[in-house]
DNA sequence: TCAATAAATGCTTTTTTTTGCAGTATTTAA
DNA sequence: TTAAATACTGCAAAAAAAAGCATTTATTGA
């Protein structure tokens, strides 16, 4: 077997799943695995793919993507908040919750709309302050340094004394039978509250959360009036989520 | 499985979740725990997540990277930060006003000390959050665009709640017979009871706001305790201000 | 064709990396 | 404060990498 016929198959497989063993591809091609951890090495040097311990890994799966976007998945968060936006009505009284989906939101509410916007997201404060026709009222308390955004008694005391239109809201896991789960328990308190202020509530989430779930529960997804994922409404992965009370955008 | 891989799926777990667990994410993989330790370590180390006690947070939260590029005058407020920071007791419960110069105070607090601190500046507390030790509290309500700060009735009764040892604050012009004043009412009034809440109020000013007056009067001279400018306190151009009640710093 | 050289490959040994484990220290929460 | 959870340290086994060497294969020029 010829070398150049050798490393165009490595590049295959890691063009294919991303990775791959050494000892894995040794065995495939019958060789010895210094040689292919010359090929490999070889590659690397070539910026072909990047050498790893035990392997060898696309380029494209570690590099560019974390510096120019810290935000994960922002493209279906983009996504997302456009069509949050759409629910947006002129003149209305809106929450508007913490987390890059919600900040996201936030950015692309439309600087000629008039909004009274409730939240106790720092970055979302900041962010619609930007925006010339938003009223900005921050639901203070004491400062979770994780989330960035308010939690405590305080706060959900102050959230027990208004009424939204609409709260926008994000969670950790989002589930069809367990409904909403958080990770913290501080944070679960607050968005109950958030829910309880609220006439309707819209849930923003990526699909990437669904069906997962973790310790702390939030609320039952019947809680949820709205859900909004990246996906079509009619997708598949959504099924679960279809029924006559919740409405899948 | 590699430990890029690995490494790749926490990363990609701790951006869609916010927070992850070490157990979970051991389970998950199904390595053990130290493995996942000392991938989270290394990760850290590479500031691509926060390694927190029992799991790793998102860096989106944490690394506000807020500009201080066009802060006029920053050399002068530093020094006037610097001096402040001396005054600050390990437990105490504070106030931090908002402004460029309450800003850098915020800034300089150095990461050892204990502190409780009450804010109604936005910016202010994103820098506070940064300091492990600081337990951060934001006076809510709705914020001023200009400004950056909560004012209003409700931001006012707030204040009216709460006593602290020190505020340090900020203000428009200071002069030693017409006191402190302001351009906004609104500000004013909440400054007006940040002062009420506080045993003891100190005053951040560069020199060139002394002896200058403007609409809206916030107090007395002599209602401040302490004021720190970047002058010495011997300086001449302190003068007017050289009286039995007022510290200079 | 045939030697001389260079390249490629496989094998062995040594070194490094990775990983899990056990014991101890530290942190957190009740 | 104590008890539980978590973190750290050192260690040993296993896996992988690196280096050196011998053998094979390919290339080149007479």
């Amino acid at each position: 077997m010829l070398k150049e016929e050798r490393q165009h198959i490595i590049l295959n497989e890691v063009a294919l799943h991303n990775k791959v063993l050494l000892t894995d591809i040794a065995e495939l091609l019958d060789v010895s695995i210094d040689t292919i951890r010359r090929d490999v090495k070889e590659l690397d040097g070539e910026n072909r793919l990047r050498k790893v311990h035990g392997g060898a890994i696309s380029l494209g799966f570690t590099s560019s993507t974390v510096q120019n976007a810290n935000i994960y998945a922002l493209e279906e968060k983009r996504k997302i908040a456009e069509k949050a936006v759409t629910m947006l009505k002129e003149g209305g009284v809106i929450f508007i919750d913490g987390g890059t989906t919600c900040l996201e939101l936030a950015r692309q509410i439309p600087e000629t709309i008039k909004l009274t916007c409730f939240t106790m997201s720092l970055q979302v404060a900041m962010e619609l302050l930007s925006k010339p026709n938003v009223k900005v009222i921050f639901v203070g308390g004491e400062i979770s340094p994780d989330s960035q955004i308010s939690v405590g008694l305080n706060t959900i005391h102050q959230l027990s004394e208004i009424q939204v239109d609409y709260s926008f809201i994000g969670t950790g896991y989002v589930d069809s039978i367990f409904g909403l789960t958080e990770f913290d328990w501080d944070i679960v308190q607050v968005k109950k509250a958030v829910i309880k202020a609220s006439k309707k509530t819209v849930l923003l989430s990526i699909s990437e959360k669904l069906n997962s779930q973790h310790r702390y529960k939030t609320c039952d997804i019947n809680a949820i009036n709205t859900m909004i994922t990246e996906l079509n409404p009619n997708n598949n992965l959504l099924n679960l989520f279809r029924n006559q009370e919740i409405h899948l955008l």
